[in-house]
DNA sequence: GCGACAG
DNA sequence: ATCTTGTCGC
């Protein structure tokens, strides 16, 4: 494992253009140091719709791939993966359309319902379940914070994805590839609504 | 029919 | 998802 890829996109709350801004990140696996990042914008998808995710961010998040100077071995995916009413999250979707390893990362549930207690420590972790099935972990990666839940995108295993959340962490909530993604985003919407001005 | 509902 | 400074708590 090499290098680690981060995926997010950003949004602005209402917008009639329905224009979505992604960015793809990629950092050193060790060191965690940025490598690089790209990104991408496109109007006149569709609207956000839960469980079609994958259908509105994939493919800009697919254009922003291609513009990436190294290709990653692993990327985390700001969304649900395996957790997801066909087992088939914006995670997964990615994943597969990169031909490249994902785990899902998502800050709240979709379907499924947290299975026992969840402690408020860090490292805390529970078993999210869905009709008799476990599809993901939700994980306080944070003390006093809320969980993430962590499913299997692509490729990985429930386990070593659980372990590559756990060891990005850095002290916050969210692990570094996908904060640096959702940052990064964040710059793409507002360069490209300041240059449309 | 009603409520839930990633980002 | 986004709007936003200060503020409460460990």
């Amino acid at each position: 494992m090499r290098v680690l890829g981060g995926a997010d996109v950003s949004t602005l709350r209402f917008d009639p253009t329905r224009t979505v801004h992604a960015a793809m990140v990629v950092l050193d696996a060790q060191s965690l140091a940025p490598l690089g990042e790209a990104g991408a914008s496109r109007s006149g998808g569709l609207p956000y719709i839960p469980g079609l995710l994958g259908f509105r961010e994939v493919p800009v998040l697919a254009e922003a791939f291609a513009k990436l100077p190294v290709r990653p071995d692993l990327i985390l995916v700001d969304g649900h993966g395996l957790a997801h009413p066909r087992g088939l999250g914006v995670a997964c979707h990615l994943g597969v359309v990169l031909d490249v390893p994902t785990i899902g990362v998502a800050k709240s549930i979709l379907v499924g319902r947290v299975q026992g207690a969840l402690p408020d420590e860090a490292g805390a972790q529970a078993p999210l379940v869905w009709q008799d099935r476990q599809i993901g972990v939700a994980l306080r990666t944070r003390r006093g914070a809320n969980p993430l839940y962590v499913s299997i995108g692509h490729r990985v295993s429930l386990a070593t994805a659980l372990r590559w959340v756990l060891a990005l962490g850095r002290g916050r909530r969210l692990p570094e590839p996908t904060r640096l993604a959702h940052e990064a985003a964040s710059r793409v919407r507002l360069a490209a609504t300041a240059i449309a001005e």
